[in-house]
DNA sequence: AATGAATGAGTATTCATTCAT
DNA sequence: GATGAATGAATACTCATTCAT
């Protein structure tokens, strides 16, 4: 790797570079998979020869650990704005929600869904995908739902479980899409709110 | 293939003879996932030789089908019982999440986990999964819904798409229970009925 | 192998096996060439199973082998016939000519294709051709052409060696429409009185 | 491939990798072969990686058309340089057939054998060979011998089919040597003017 | 003799990675 | 740092042949 220096010029180059890289990787692996994608594939999308990505990345995982990397990025940046937002529960479960989805367009949704396969496969790559996103975003999380459940906003649950359940509504539905459930393409925008109202009251009512 | 007679004791060690090579491929990809086992892991597990499975499945993505198509079988059995079962709208709740989780024990997280990933992968594997296994059991649960939704047991929400909400819920959960979450790991079995709970009332509650 | 008896209906019982079996495989060869034939192919052909082609066969060169030795005896019949009629050298090389064409009808010069390609292939079969097949015609040849050279019909050359040229005008001609010669195919039926005229009295002519 | 580039030097450098791999194919093929010959054995013979030679050429069958395509353009220059010499008819005649017989000196024969053969078998071989190497030769000498007939040289027959039957004794000739004819094997050199003399004046004489 | 299921050797091709320039 | 030619390990699949029934 190229990747040591002290010099912040430098520093900004690689990252630069780093960034093109993940870039057509992003695109390529959207596209193809990524096991039917080629170091090659990518470097001919980034315009660059197929040893320079070994300048920036270690190897093909690498790239794969990078995408994650970024979408986390966003995904924090995401949450802050949540956060700063949010005040009341229901609002902050329709919000929750609809964040999540927004992060999905355009090449989102492929993106994940490449990266999701990845992650049942490779286990280094799925640790890092645990450790450094998953558990952080939960433990943000955490902290506001025991508020609420201190408050009598919410009820007196196992509260990381509840909170396994509402992320997992999100990421299964996510999974259905992927899979290419027609019901969930045709309506995908009414889900959300949909989901928020689950959540939040239960599709159950008394009968008449 | 040798998969063609009319004579039934034939058919019946044909059978078996799938059935043997399908439990070896089962247990290989569950051990080392899909595209890091070989052919021959799977015959030499089977304690045949490699042509030999080739006698029975077309090629290797036929073993995931036909790994598929088992668990398709199990999951029917598992639902006509379900379905003879449930009366209340409660109780089906608990019964439908907990009879999913009764489906992973043993092996059965590991060869869904590989499942996954490569319908996430492979388009052909994914339209079949979809077509011959999610649609079909998402069209009986509607039935059991619009039942429900008509008694006013059930609010009056989009039947499909609260369906995929809640199917969603347990998928999702699964998943990250795969990607290794510690938190799901420990407290697994009281997932269900927290998911049946969540689902029918919600986890709002008026402040105090 | 099957084929040893002193009972002379085993005998013929075995005869008409091995004539089944290789009728099967000339057709097979004829269409889809000799390796891309398989016993499987054969075997389906004869209305037979694949283990009992060996039991009449040593093994898929033989299948050959007994092809190219049917080829012979017919071949020694034609030429039988040709030497009973042939009398004038001008007749006789215009039968040679005509004789030779007929063989090719039907499948003739598609299964000649695949035994040339294979003779010129494998060592077992081409000496096999060669002692069993080429060398007798040609000795019969040479018997006839050398009574003319003495008679003074033909001229006084090396007779082995042009018949060989001879031979061998039939069989580059053959090549040549194998290889898919639009010429020879289109006019394929003039050849023979063609390759006579020249054979017999050349191409050259005095400038006027 | 790596065959794309505009710099010279570049394209030097492909071409003397390209030839020293066809070299390698050359002698493997004609000594195994073209089936019994693997990858391995040729990238051993050329000294270099198997994958190096899908770098220049496509798969396994391209080695047997960059072999053809080498023959061809020999061809060629022999060619050029026959039309250039030849003057009388006589004289062209003895030419022609020597030319093609020097050819097949050393590995030439063997080479041609491999060719054949699987120019028999594979279709798309045979027509590239066909439109590609012996139609353009037949154009070329169809002018040749239209000229001799109108000049009264030659008799006033079919030029195109009559080209095919000369053409075809040296190949019928050519291939009755590599089936191991002995006569042909003990006097190949006095062939081809003893086939340029029958072609000119046939073989019949006028009985005393 | 007939069957056909089982065998397992054999091989072209891909592509992540390296490293000399 | 950038290049891209060279490397060679890794693997699904076919099919001639065998042999127990």
């Amino acid at each position: 790797m190229a990747a040591q220096t002290d010099d912040p010029v430098q520093a900004k180059l690689i990252e630069v570079r780093r960034s093109q890289i993940l870039d057509a990787a992003t695109q390529v692996f959207a596209e193809k998979g990524f096991h039917r994608s080629t170091i090659r594939d990518v470097a001919r999308t980034a315009g660059i020869a197929d040893g320079t990505i070994y300048n920036y990345f270690e190897n093909k995982d690498a790239l794969l650990m990078g995408i994650l990397n970024r979408l986390n990025e966003t995904d924090e940046r995401a949450s802050d704005f949540a956060q700063a937002e949010a005040v009341g529960l229901d609002e902050w479960g329709r919000q929750y929600f609809r964040q999540r989805f927004e992060m999905l367009s355009g090449e989102g949704l492929k993106v994940m869904q490449v990266v999701i396969s990845e992650i049942l496969t490779n286990r280094d790559l799925r640790e890092m995908y645990m450790q450094q996103i998953i558990q952080p975003t939960f433990k943000v999380s955490e902290e506001y739902f025991k508020g609420w459940v201190e408050r009598g906003e919410v009820a007196d649950i196992d509260v990381p479980l509840a909170l396994r359940a509402i992320s997992g509504m999100f990421l299964g539905v996510l999974l259905l899409r992927m899979m290419g459930d027609p019901v969930l393409e045709a309506k995908w925008d009414d889900l959300p709110d949909l989901m928020a109202e689950i959540v939040q009251h239960g599709i159950h009512r008394e009968a008449k």
